[in-house]
DNA sequence: GTCTATAGGGAGATAGAC
DNA sequence: GTCTATCTCCCTATAGAC
């Protein structure tokens, strides 16, 4: 039974996961090389694999390592005992700190979402479950409770909640992962402290016009 | 001069397209084989350089095409002289209709957004703009120019472009791409006929909540 | 736990016949 | 315009010494 809570992990194993996350978000999982890998972390190829036994695991852990951090950083610092208009927005916050501290996270949880690399490599979707799964499955359940709290409290107006959460990640995680698309559209770049503190605003401010109950 | 109008192109040409198309999305720029690619239109490997001088080549031509039928899309068929919510309601349901007919488009579309396969192969900012960027920067600048005039006419309220157009990309972009993780949300095929009716609604519904200015 | 050496395969791209 | 044959390179992964 896998451990829920922090894994230990050797340094030499997380200085291994910092370079591969760095790798893997900028030429994905196929354009990624383990040669490179191993120049940047210091070590020789083959001593990669002392650590983790293919490519994809490590990929895999890589991935695991990230959602782990995320619901960690979601579950200690929200306040469970506050309304539900206080628990979207400390959410939310936390979500694009967490997506701004990083310029490769929104790009590596994106891509996990959008490929296919672990289906091509011929592990089950019951592994992966296993793996990332269970963090992601969390944050999204507490992101739910939170919205259906709400609803029933009648100061959130009733709404699709799947096609809600779709529109919300995709308006962080998109804007963060989005490259020079997105530095041309708010003419700055996207990890600037003031730029990150406006897209906090526009994300709450879009949340708070879509769900208010109207008087 | 690079013809504006819909590039003419040999039919062999447009099947290796259709399948590269497929290909690049699912595995990505470094992920696709041209072995596969060349299997699956049913000619030799070597064959495809005939037609494209090299992968970086093909790549920049299955994106070209796609911005440019984006584009045709919706020149033809939103019109320019309704007013400021009609055309942004009907440029949303262009964009949706044209994500949502094949699986792929919204994958490789956002690949293209976040990856640097282009800068990775050496290719210019300038040579990409001239490629694809010129059609994704009309796209954009009408979607702005509607936004613009419903702001002068009073009837939207004032708020940043660039962000506001950051969150309409990510909640429909996202969406089409979001793989197992969308299907899961909205509990069932993303791309079925009412469920994509569904998300033009969501979608036109919050930008009539964020964008109407309160009587 | 790290190394050197190498296996074994697939990648993109080229040469040249037809 | 398509083919077969081949080049060269880099890939993941393994073997085995220290």
């Amino acid at each position: 039974m896998r451990e829920a809570a922090v894994v230990a992990r050797h340094p030499t194993q997380d200085r291994i996961l910092d370079e591969a996350e760095r790798l893997f978000a900028h030429h994905g999982f196929a354009g990624a090389s383990l040669q490179e890998l191993a120049e940047r972390v210091g070590l020789s190829k083959s001593s990669l694999f002392h650590h983790f036994p293919t490519k994809i695991e490590l990929y895999a852990a890589v991935l695991e390592r990230l959602f782990e951090h995320l619901w960690i950083s979601i579950e200690s610092r929200v306040d469970r005992q506050a309304g539900p208009w206080t628990r979207v927005g400390q959410t939310i916050d936390l979500l694009i700190d967490f997506l701004a501290e990083r310029p490769t996270t929104a790009k590596l949880l994106l891509r996990s979402m959008i490929e296919r690399d672990f289906e091509d490599a011929g592990l089950t979707p019951e592994e992966l479950r296993e793996r990332h799964g269970q963090y992601l499955a969390r944050i999204i359940q507490f992101f739910i409770q939170a919205l259906q709290d709400g609803t029933n409290a009648g100061v959130f107006r009733p709404q699709h909640i799947g096609h809600f959460i779709q529109s919300v990640v995709g308006a962080t995680l998109f804007h963060f992962a989005s490259g020079n698309f997105g530095e041309e559209m708010i003419d700055g770049d996207l990890y600037a402290p003031k730029n990150v503190a406006a897209r906090k605003e526009e994300v709450k401010n879009f949340i708070r016009l879509g769900l208010e109950e109207r008087k």
